[in-house]
DNA sequence: TCACTATGTGTACTGGCTGTCCATTTGAAG
DNA sequence: CTTCAAATGGACAGCCAGTACACATAGTGA
């Protein structure tokens, strides 16, 4: 990689060119060095972009980190409907964790040290907890809904419970071992998060 | 307060006060500004301390935050037991939430923001994220575990289920709201999410 | 009581990042 | 071709991390 800032001396540029510059730079120092390497310093000069730019398009580094992430990678995970919602929620969290703990492309220890991140400085960057909200967190709970709602009209979950608790229970868990690494977040994990989720801890 | 740097000229100072003033003017940091005015700049200003002492014994800011908001808060939350296992927890989880949300003596809108500054840091600062796990999150953790075996020896909970995993899905799934601020975080919400960790969503 | 030493203090650096200037240069629209 | 919009290099003050050195003094043993 190393993109060598190719310097075209001053003047205009291309606006398009620019930003996919800008942003393929924040990308490859999030995925490489982290968040803390995203400054609006660092990714100027990786890209051979002024910093006067970067101010003007983007209101934080956090900001242009996290646009730099959903922009260059491509967290599809689409939803299963085999029609079995317990079946669905395995694959489908299974293949979330394995994500987040498992290595890339371009990461050694999987997405979720540069997901944790992100939600870290979110924290303290109110223009990256939006745009995060935005692209990553609020479409995927909708989606989650939804595919609870759809369980609900099978008759698979109880009618009066809450949907939005559930994405909490499961995916909220699975966060809270992210970001709070004092028990391990493993494949097995997520299976028995599904069937208690499920099933219930009461006795019977 | 406004906590007048008492400046007493040069010299040794006895250790204790001058460790105390410093988790003092921390503490005061932290609670009215968040855990971003917590540097090590400020914070010996602010105690009439010098930033060597600091360095000195702490690692980092962050680290010196944690210790701040641990030493002048005191979090007990006593667990309840009253051998009824949902009561317990729901009277659990409601104080837990109320803690984060409602406003507390010196915060406006509840502990919940310093929290979760404080887990959103930790992110990136490792000596951070070994004091909170050491002094706040291993601890609750321990102590929430510890009650589900009571509950389960009394035959309230199943015998084989995962308690480390409750823990996640009750507490967790409240950080998840605090943290990624997608849904409200009620009382209410605490409740709802106790029963549906002990009856489960699958339909009877 | 007194001298010694460990320890905190004031001061002053270097270097990185933020946020904001300016003058200059050039792509793109008319 | 002319004009305007936009990106560039460069510089700047301010805050912060982290380190260094000389000096003053609290706590300690003699």
């Amino acid at each position: 990689m190393s993109e060598t800032a190719q310097r075209r001396g001053r003047g205009r540029r291309p606006a398009g060119e620019v930003r996919e510059g800008v942003l393929r730079a924040a990308a490859d120092l999030l995925l490489s060095e982290g968040i803390k390497a995203v400054t609006f310093d660092r990714v100027a000069s990786a890209a051979g972009s002024s910093k006067m730019t970067l101010y003007k398009w983007w209101p934080s580094a956090g900001a242009l980190a996290a646009e730099a992430y959903f922009a260059h990678s491509e967290h599809q995970l689409e939803f299963p409907d085999t029609g079995d919602i317990r079946a669905d929620l395995t694959a489908q969290l299974r293949s979330f964790v394995r994500l987040l703990t498992h290595e890339g492309e371009r990461t050694r220890e999987g997405t979720g040290s540069v997901l944790a991140g992100l939600i870290g400085v979110a924290q303290t960057d109110p223009e990256l907890s939006a745009a995060f909200s935005e692209h990553y967190s609020a479409p995927r709970r909708a989606l989650a809904v939804a595919a609870f709602e759809k369980a609900r009209d099978r008759g698979q979950l109880r009618a009066g419970i809450d949907l939005g608790i559930l994405v909490d229970q499961l995916w909220g868990a699975c966060y809270n071992r992210l970001l709070i690494p004092d028990a391990p977040l493993t494949e097995d994990y997520a299976v028995a998060l599904v069937n208690n989720a499920l099933d219930g801890a009461a006795a019977r």
